[in-house]
DNA sequence: GCATCACCTAGAGG
DNA sequence: ACCTCTAGGTGAT
């Protein structure tokens, strides 16, 4: 399958969304970005308006991308509406085109359980690692890929397997929280079709019928629910968001008189702050909060608006 | 509820 | 070659 997906009018940019950290399994082969979309190779090269198109299926239609790339969404109108102060307006005019990407809900819920207290290019292996080691093999083009192997896979294998791919102590987390939604007590994919507040509390089984995901906080919980589930106006805090919120952001906390932004320490954020954060910047920056999310996020580690002592070469 | 602290491990920096 | 520190946080106390 090969094509060309016109996007003459349609602001995006590839690298940009591909880059930004919301994905963690496409690189750079010869000029051509790829990666393996549910069970299907995909390569994509961008030249201005054109977007070229190769994959292992047929069913990688001209839909299929334009659904995975948010091609829909109307970015002019987002980026207008979250574009509210001098630092998004910055952030904006350099990274605009970026997208949100709609992942698959497992895949996505997975990544970020390992995500928890690694950088980038740590998350990258420990996910490539169990592709290689677990998901199903696909030839392309004179190479071989992997599929992201489904949670029946992820919860039946040995612990050490999940160890052997670096996890550490999150191979425990995923492996219960695969078994949780192999069995479906917790119905995943549905929870596109729930709101904010309903999803979130499923996710961090706040229920009450103790169905507890191990491994997912609020911040996985905010990013499975931004990358994969819909929800746009989800704001997921890490310490990037939090120094950038910190820097550019205090006067929004001035008359909060519990949690003075000032008193933040600079390594960790609780659970209370993690709430007096969200609800302020989804407030302020309203139902595409997650878009703003994004472009902070990238803007923050790009630009390097915000000091980190270790910041980690994205290559 | 709410704050502190330990946690696997790879990789960077000294 | 070593040591120290940190990383898209979460769970236990």
């Amino acid at each position: 399958m090969e094509f060309q997906l016109n996007l003459s009018k349609i602001p995006f940019n590839l690298e940009n969304s591909l880059e930004c950290g919301q994905v963690f399994r496409w690189k750079k082969e010869n000029g051509w970005w790829v990666s393996v979309i549910d069970d299907k190779v995909v390569k994509l090269k961008q030249k201005n308006n054109l977007l070229n198109v190769k994959s292992s299926s047929n069913d990688t239609n001209e839909k299929y991308i334009r659904k995975y790339l948010r091609i829909n969404d109307p970015l002019p109108d987002i980026l207008s509406s979250i574009n509210k102060d001098l630092i998004m307006a910055t952030a904006v005019s350099k990274l605009n085109g970026l997208r949100l990407i709609k992942q698959s809900p497992w895949e996505c819920l997975a990544s970020f359980i390992c995500a928890t207290y690694k950088n980038i290019v740590s998350i990258k292996k420990m996910i490539s690692n169990i592709c290689c080691r677990l998901g199903k093999r696909i030839e392309f083009e004179g190479m071989i890929y992997y599929t992201f192997p489904e949670p029946e896979i992820v919860a039946s294998v040995d612990k050490h397997t999940l160890e052997n791919c670096g996890l550490g102590y999150r191979a425990k987390f995923l492996q219960e929280t695969a078994k949780r939604i192999a069995s479906r007590e917790v119905a995943l994919d549905n929870l596109e079709y729930s709101n904010y507040e309903n999803a979130k509390a499923i996710l961090l089984g706040n229920t009450g019928d103790g169905k507890i995901l191990p491994g997912v906080g609020p911040k996985v919980a905010d990013c499975v629910m931004l990358f994969s589930l819909e929800k746009l106006d989800a704001f997921p805090i890490d310490v990037w968001i939090r120094r950038t919120i910190q820097k550019y952001y205090s006067h929004l906390f001035e008359n909060d008189t519990n949690h003075q932004i000032s008193s933040w320490k600079d390594n960790s954020i609780s659970a209370t702050e993690y709430k007096t954060i969200s609800k302020k910047m989804r407030r302020y920056f309203g139902s595409y909060a997650g878009y703003a999310q994004e472009y902070l996020f990238h803007y923050a580690r790009k630009s390097e608006i915000v000091s980190l002592t270790s910041v980690s070469s994205n290559s």
